[in-house]
DNA sequence: ATGGCAATCTGTAACGTTTCAGGTTATTGA
DNA sequence: TCAATAACCTGAAACGTTACAGATTGCCAT
């Protein structure tokens, strides 16, 4: 059906929501006056400028979209990039919070864009620049050698990784420092007696995990302590997957007795394993967890947690591809967030 | 910046990405044909059909959506409207991911809008039918009198609610069944011989507090059992704040010995709480819990619990609105999911 | 042969925006 | 006084799509 308003060449414009055309005709000036006049052109006299914005503001003018885009190529879009069986629960909805806040008071939307494990993580990101339906995209599960973020950088595309790239390539990002914690919960643990170290990392392949391991590996070195290797489990797997194994190892002679766990859920599991094998946390063993919502304290006191704060990502995030869009240099958008201290909630 | 092509009046189109344009001068038909033959209209032969949609295919041939929303209106997204401080981790990713999984094969996109606790709810929904930046809606925290589907309702803008209204209007919605979740829940407990019920409840001024409140009033009576009330808390409150009411609670005399609670965040909060008053769970109280994911389990196994699926929701909701853009009857789309049986992991 | 009709196809205009290439005044300098 | 110039403003065209209102062709009944 035509959306054509009844009267062909209608000045009147009561009906519908404003356009510059509306504009145009209220202060009687041309709609590229008034297109210039709403984007501060310095060819517009000051008096007009102020005219036109004043009756935009009162009749609420607000561009259209479709036109701007159209025109411009400009989307307003920021797309996040997720994979839907991966990614943790809590890490969906911080990081959309922490994005949103961002991109509140700007003119921008954010689209979720999804993939699933089946498909090559390129997928996604190849249809948004296809399509040229992002000014801008959020990647995670960031790989030391990321086919997204190279693809992403041939063609000029504003974007940044949730972690880091090991490519030699300079792009925006946002890491928490992965190193520091698994190495840092060493040092706790083994500063509490603890000799032998399991570390439950996150999924080989991804940058943070070897980030994770060589934290955790140094540490065991620096202070002289041993591991007993989780072997081929990662927290990617399920819980039932990580507590099976957590148990076999904790029935070994030398099972650990100083635990780091990437992930607060793999931590429930990790427990769940523990007790399965008669042990008790806090007593035969020590874990020390990272976690990004308060609530492992609740779970068994005894735990030793590390924050990480996605709803920060996020907002990093967002403020990095903005950064981009914006004109700022790629190798300014960069921030690597520190863990705090270990929390200790036993009493 | 002009982006115009450097040739006037190019057929050449050897760069950008193909438009009907290009298939028009590829095919030799004329654009309007091309654009009819793409979308199966009666009135072009067959064999043309069959040709420009080998050739679109072919091309990669992908409509600019720009162009599509300005001429048409169409805009070709889903608005999922949410509550940044409000809103359960779980209930957002996995409501995200059951949306996303129905809009895959659509050329939908789905757009997170956000409002905070200080903004009223319709601001994100007027910004949306205003700015027509969607053509369906999905708001969540739905109340019994809803302001915002009545709203929608009255400009004809499809959207479906999570969680039922009550106004006599007829839209589409996707419920868990609460009441009948609260009433088992008693039932359960009452059938191990718990005689006095606390209910930690949705918050008040949302439909499904309604629905668990009389689920649970009503198997109170019907099974002639007493309440012990939590007050003004609600699952809506911090951790903190229900901890320390459930610990207030359970070192009164008449302390509950069977509570029943609609979130497992909040479960967690309340198990802390009755450890806080030294009492022990399974023993001296027990506590049925809803969880939108198997981890309660885990935390403690003398815990019974209810699964209510956000990802379920999630889908349905998707579906419908897309039922409802695509011409069905409102009424035709509204699907209330029943709690599955309590769960027992102890053992 | 001719008028009518069905089957296909096509050009134009319009959606709202921005850019280009001017146009109109008033002011300045000589 | 007159040309040059600065300061402001404007129409037209274009982005890619679809709806409208025809064209063109071939075929059939008369």
């Amino acid at each position: 059906m035509d959306r054509r308003r009844t009267e062909k060449n209608d000045e009147t414009s009561a009906q519908g929501r404003p356009t510059l055309k509306t504009l145009a005709f209220m202060t009687g000036l041309g709609v590229t006056t008034v297109s210039r006049a709403l984007k501060d052109a310095p060819e517009i006299g000051a008096e007009t400028r102020r005219r036109v914005q004043l009756v935009a503001k009162q009749i609420g003018y607000r561009p259209n979209r479709a036109g701007v885009r159209l025109r411009t190529g400009k989307t307003n879009v920021i797309s996040l990039v997720l994979n839907t069986e991966h990614e943790l629960m809590s890490f969906v909805s911080d990081i959309i919070y922490g994005v949103t806040s961002v991109i509140a008071d700007t003119p921008y939307h954010l689209i979720v864009t999804p993939y699933s494990r089946s498909q090559d993580p390129m997928d996604p990101v190849r249809y948004l620049v296809e399509t040229g339906s992002a000014d801008g995209i959020i990647i995670s599960r960031t790989q030391p050698d990321d086919a997204r973020a190279r693809y992403l950088l041939e063609r000029g595309i504003p974007f940044a990784t949730h972690g880091r790239t090991d490519m030699g390539l300079v792009h925006p990002y946002h890491d928490f420092d992965n190193y520091a914690f698994a190495n840092e919960a060493v040092r706790y643990l083994a500063g509490m007696g603890r000799q032998r170290f399991a570390l439950l990392a996150p999924p080989v392949g991804l940058t943070y995990h070897g980030h994770t391991v060589n934290g955790f590996a140094d540490a065991l070195s620096e202070v002289g302590v041993s591991e007993v290797p989780f072997n081929t489990v990662t927290i990617d797997q399920s819980i039932e997957q990580i507590r099976t194994r957590t148990a076999q190892l904790m029935r070994r002679n030398d099972r650990p007795d100083g635990i780091v766990s990437s992930a607060a859920a793999s931590t429930l599991a990790i427990v769940a394993g523990i007790e399965d094998a008669g042990l008790e946390l806090g007593r035969d063993v020590d874990v020390v967890s990272k976690q990004s919502s308060e609530f492992l304290h609740l779970f068994r006191r005894e735990l030793f947690v590390v924050n990480e704060s996605f709803r920060l990502a996020g907002s990093e995030l967002a403020r990095a591809v903005l950064g981009w869009i914006g004109g700022a240099e790629p190798g300014s958008l960069q921030s690597l967030s520190k863990p705090g201290e270990v929390q200790v909630y036993r009493r």
